[in-house]
DNA sequence: GTGGTCTAGACCACC
DNA sequence: GTGGTCTAGACCACA
């Protein structure tokens, strides 16, 4: 999203079946992880945002509370929100998306008596 | 679990904030996955199950239901529910729960913009 | 089945997910219908069937008075349980279940607005 | 069933024997298979229809969630249950409708060693 | 407001 | 005894 510019539908995968705040607060940290949205970049405004994504602006708002509590959005009075500047914040985001995604891996595995490449073999087979 | 004998609390590990029936599904599917519960295995009874979980019949129900739609159970009206004699639908079972796993993993590597292995080291760096 | 014979259970093709005595009657009705099993032919009591279908005695029992209202069986005390020599009954039955079938398939048409001949057609395409 | 109205009990034909749940289902398909009920249109929550079709709502829920597994309705939390737009799905459903009718009937006629033509004629007879 | 989960308990058909 | 359906009503998260 070039700075300026407002989201768009097609910026989100939207599941109907699970909690929209949910999903747009993992879209949006990826793409932060990613670094698609670069340190300091000026979010559009919760009543932008509702309006375009055609949602309610207490969903975005809860979207960036959480992005703000996991220190990767800053909000300014008066001024906006915008993506984080501490570099070590997403890292520490990166590194957090990074383990969870293989720790999964690793509990599905061990439920199964599995170790990890037998998993992965098995997902491969035929 | 042995034959004739019913579950105990000890069985299941549950997270109040997610859905029982859901937990139960899971974690019943990976004990056939696994061969901890041998085909053709009679369960406990939903009356049993909920007593002993005390837990809703109902919401045994679901969970036995669930299976069922999912080929691990069958049903034999008046008899009870028991561990699916069709050693495929095991299979698949299987390969299903490896295939999220990794699959899972890929998207999260993808949305990173990383390859797999970029990501597991990642997630073991510091 | 030859006369004296007893049943195997390869001789219904069960779903557990209906009642067993239903899917009996029916089965047993449509080889009276059929002629396999002839006008007259001694059926197996319902102790021996019972036992060759590893079914409980009262789902034979239930069948076989099913069976008897529809005057398609006949049971002579200390004798046993026998197909109908009335053809009138058995060529009622017949037509029953013709008409069942094809009203059946009249009200599936008529509830989505189409002909049978439509139907007919639409169930083929692709 | 115009949008923004609710069901009224004359909207369904109810036999006492069977599953509500079952019954709401089907005929609801119906609805969409036949096009009454066009794609995106929004249904009655699932509180409405309890109370106007003085039903439990738990009951109405299952058929939702049954027709939402066929993929006939989605739901969006918060907002309710919605003809899904997915004109692809609707079609399948018409199609398995129909090869079910078509089928019912080509099994009969099988079991009674007739030709479809053969079962159709019979059923006119007399 | 919406749907989703869960409880407590009745009643039924089937085996 | 078994599972299956239904009711009445509470509580929750989401929008």
């Amino acid at each position: 999203m070039p700075p300026g510019k407002n989201w768009t539908m097609e910026d989100f995968r939207l599941d109907p079946s699970r909690p929209l705040y949910e999903q747009f607060t993992e879209q949006i940290r990826t793409m932060i992880a990613k670094g698609e949205l670069e340190p300091g970049t000026r979010l559009p405004s919760v009543r932008e945002t509702a309006s375009s994504l055609r949602v309610n602006p207490t969903t975005v708002m809860k979207t960036y509370q959480e992005l703000e509590r996991q220190a990767l959005l800053v909000t300014y009075r008066g001024q906006g929100t915008f993506v984080t500047r501490e570099e070590a914040a997403i890292d520490r985001s990166r590194k957090e998306l990074a383990r969870t995604a293989v720790n999964q891996l690793k509990e599905t595995a061990k439920s199964l008596g599995l170790t990890p490449e037998q998993l992965w073999a098995l997902a491969l087979e035929e």
